[in-house]
DNA sequence: AGCGTCTTGTTTACCGGTCAAGTCCGTGTG
DNA sequence: CACACGGACTTGACCGGTAAACAAGACGCT
């Protein structure tokens, strides 16, 4: 591989003139930056990003991103927007998908795996633990959480609180009494915020409308289509099934529409069901939901991330610690008023 | 940050002593050791992977995968398998996501941006140019496609042509005759390998059962679920609508499902559907698809990496330079004889 | 006692750049 | 004509590690 010395060689030059001459930097004169480029294009010359980082302060131009589950649609599309505003501004994306594996989690983020080998870090869906905070704020680490929230680092998320609230609020006022919970009850050693937050806004969201939570209507489930369609088997099996559904996700609640469609269950006649998100296919399979910007939190963490490396407002205006995007409930067909027969 | 020479000071003895430590080699006592080790825990000290990679022969333990839609399931699964299997073997995964953008991929596969930041790259979908292809070897970086093929480097894929005439078999067989295409014909500056592929074995297939391929029957639609859906509405529309349909995804198959639905024509009776794939909502949607083991050509194009890189078949054993994994016709309720009155 | 051999370290030379501090040389100036 | 001045380069010191060559003390053996 050629090096800075064959380029220097080649034209007769420093190497110090070389760096300057590639990086447009004054003091060179016009004719030997001339040289120097034809010299660098012909040898095919790409200076190593070690050596760069390692002259220049450390820097890698890269941002990591830490996902639960590439493949879940909402973590996806979240890399999509903040690998786009990323690589716009140069920096490239390290991605970490430790797949709901808690070792694979101490490994990314408390070993040295992510220390040094980005210049920040992005966390998606989980709650960073106090010990993560502690050992990557220890490190100078920057770090922006999306779809949690911890007081040491700027965050993007939605209220998963009044997400649930919203859902569950569009029942009640259709009439419905008895509504199930779908989504992830325990967290086996990780801590994910999203699905606590949303258990509990159901709850307080009943216990306001005068409703005691049933604990046997809130059901376990995996943030896919297969756990949604588990949770619903299960639902439809029960003799004192309930009149509407509330999922954490729109891809759990395609499972239990799945699964009323399987048991003969009519949508909405007979269960009403609401998600969270708009997957792209709500639309299709007409799936009242409450839409979160999913996008636009990838995109809006980039940039808080870009802030706090490049100090740089010029763009982007000011950018506030904690951001918190707004949802909107979608009606479409899967809700309606209870039957009176039920 | 503390550096190998803070360790240095603070145990007494020289950075050699302390690489050697900290990196398990021998010439060094347990003593001796055991101080570093604990030095470096309560200094929090992490070796700067730029000094690590400039000293040690430019590894970066970093592999670059360049995909077009990380949001699109198929993707997204390939990445899954093939970090899966990176990280397990200590290697980090830089993700590129070109999302379409001739532009993007100009910069992506011919800019420094790859050069250099990554041992090697798994190119996924696209179909390398000549130019890419010498450009990317010169540098010496090892390269792996997956869903294209090139003569010059190893690649992972499943046989399109095989798997549209699989497709288009069943279709004939069941006694369709007229029979649409979905999925997309241009490329619009991108080297899409798949859709072409695709398309011939439609045609071929068609010519071998003695039918000539209508083109008015081959609609474009971009590899989504909208794109399946616009062009499914522009299917339905026709008044001499085909009795069956192969897509090219399941996704823009389940596009051509809705589409059908909303314009009330009842599947598989007045009109069949095939995908490729097995997504995983095709199951529940009662797709026939034809399955390509996704999450495996993800890990197998990661194992092709690694063996060239760490030259090393203990675990893997000898993996062909290209791979083509098998394809298998997934039966469910959306195809059926064409209705007689047709 | 003399000598080879381990063990355990230390020295020193890179790796491929960047950066501050010089050097050299042609000019305009007092 | 001496002299400061500024543009175009060169030098040499890092950045934070790694790797090979070299040193020094302990030990066993003849």
């Amino acid at each position: 591989m050629t090096s800075i010395n064959d380029l220097a060689r080649e034209t007769g030059v420093s190497t110090a003139t070389v760096s300057r001459a590639l990086r447009g930097l004054p003091r060179v004169s016009d004719e030997t930056r001339a040289r120097v480029m034809d010299a660098a294009l012909r040898l095919g010359y790409v200076p190593s990003p070690h050596a760069v980082g390692l002259a220049s302060g450390g820097q890698t131009r890269t941002v990591a991103i830490v996902v639960l589950f590439v493949t879940r649609w909402f973590f996806a599309t979240v890399v999509h927007g903040a690998e786009q505003v990323l690589r716009e501004r140069g920096y490239d994306v390290l991605l970490y998908n430790i797949g709901g594996d808690p070792d694979a989690r101490r490994r990314v983020l408390l070993t040295q795996l992510v220390t040094k080998r980005a210049d920040a870090l992005i966390v998606v869906g989980l709650g960073p633990t106090p010990e993560e905070v502690l050992w990557l704020s220890r490190h100078g680490m920057p770090v922006v959480t999306l779809g949690s929230r911890v007081r040491e680092w700027p965050s993007v998320r939605v209220d998963d609180d009044a997400v649930a609230r919203t859902a569950v609020s569009h029942l009640l006022e259709l009439g419905h009494r008895r509504i199930a919970y779908v989504g992830q009850l325990s967290d086996e050693g990780l801590d994910l915020a999203t699905p606590r937050a949303r258990l509990e806004g159901y709850r307080a969201s009943l216990r306001e409308a005068g409703i005691e939570p049933d604990p046997s209507l809130e059901l376990e489930g995996l943030f896919t289509l297969e756990g949604g369609h588990d949770a619903g088997v299960e639902l439809m099996r029960r003799t004192d099934r309930p009149t509407a559904v509330f999922c954490a996700s729109d891809e759990m609640a395609f499972g239990v529409l799945y699964a009323a469609r399987e048991a003969g269950v009519r949508v909405p006649e007979e269960l009403s069901v609401v998600g969270v998100d708009d997957h792209e296919m709500a639309h299709y399979v007409g799936l009242t939901t409450v839409r979160q910007p999913v996008l636009q939190q990838g995109r809006v963490a980039a940039r808080q991330i870009l802030q706090r490396l490049e100090g740089d407002d010029r763009d982007y205006g000011h950018v506030a610690e904690h951001v918190e995007l707004p949802t909107e409930l979608v009606l479409r067909s899967s809700t309606a008023r209870p039957c009176p027969s039920d």
